[in-house]
DNA sequence: TTGACACTTGAACATATAATCAACTATCGT
DNA sequence: ACGATAGTTGATTATATGTTCAAGTGTCAA
């Protein structure tokens, strides 16, 4: 059933739900035009993982080098590659070669604030705890 | 290799990259006390899927019930209440039962800034497509 | 009560993903 | 040039994830 049209209780073309169908049809048109999802779900997923959320709150902090990064976080230096990788490729984190050193920072404030308000939806609740947190 | 220091090439004390130390000192202080990593990325993981991307870009138009949404994105109501059942867990959509039919809307205005804001940031050509763009 | 509707849930399967290991390139000091 | 350092990359493997199918719950109309 691709498109199933729901019926609601009343049933009655527009009477108390009557809204309920404009509403569907004002959604259909927009999802018509709407071709960033996958776009947009591809950069949540490169933010979707515990390695890579640490990664970018060190790199809140301070500009770091991908061997600062894995010994801070307690990690082999290829797996942080890998996953530079992916937020390179995303356009969340920048590369800085010096050297033989690659240097990598959050690309911009767009990206900070996407964290911090991730972070705030956490502490207030929202999603579950294991324990209650600390910050920076 | 668990927590390898890496040594910068000067290597002397607090030579070129003496900051670095510094910074690196800081940063581990710093993920020492930052346990919300999981939460965060739990957050974002629940975000990170095309299908829950357009669910939540009807959402943003349209307080809507479980078959509107299967209606609209011609997918199953199955696949569309497993994902629902994400959303909820992680307190970005809200549902409130009405008879027999449950209606779905975006928590609150918080979920929506970090929607628009990856939004704006794929807007802003800074993610590629799923695999194209090669770069720096 | 009966049957239809709106939604939820569990199991199963195909795909995707993150860490590891080994091999590779590139840069620096001597 | 040589060896050491800093990073990257490909293959592998265990785990996680999304959809489907089938069966289940709860609500409403007749």
């Amino acid at each position: 059933m691709a498109t199933r049209r729901p019926r609601h209780p009343g049933a009655i073309p527009r009477a108390r739900g009557a809204h309920r169908d404009d509403s569907v049809a004002a959604v259909r048109a927009s999802i018509a035009g709407y071709d960033a999802a996958a776009d947009v779900a591809n950069v949540f997923r490169a933010l979707a993982d515990p390695t890579r959320v640490r990664i970018l709150h060190a790199l809140s902090i301070a500009e770091l080098c991908n061997g600062d990064l894995a010994s801070v976080l307690g990690m082999s230096e290829s797996a942080v590659s890998h996953q530079m990788r992916e937020l390179r490729l995303m356009k969340i984190v920048s590369a800085e070669k010096r050297g033989r050193m690659v240097y990598f920072r959050l690309t911009d404030a767009h990206v900070r604030r996407i964290f911090a308000d991730t972070l705030r939806h956490v502490r207030e609740g929202r999603a579950p705890r294991p324990h209650g947190g600390q910050e920076a």
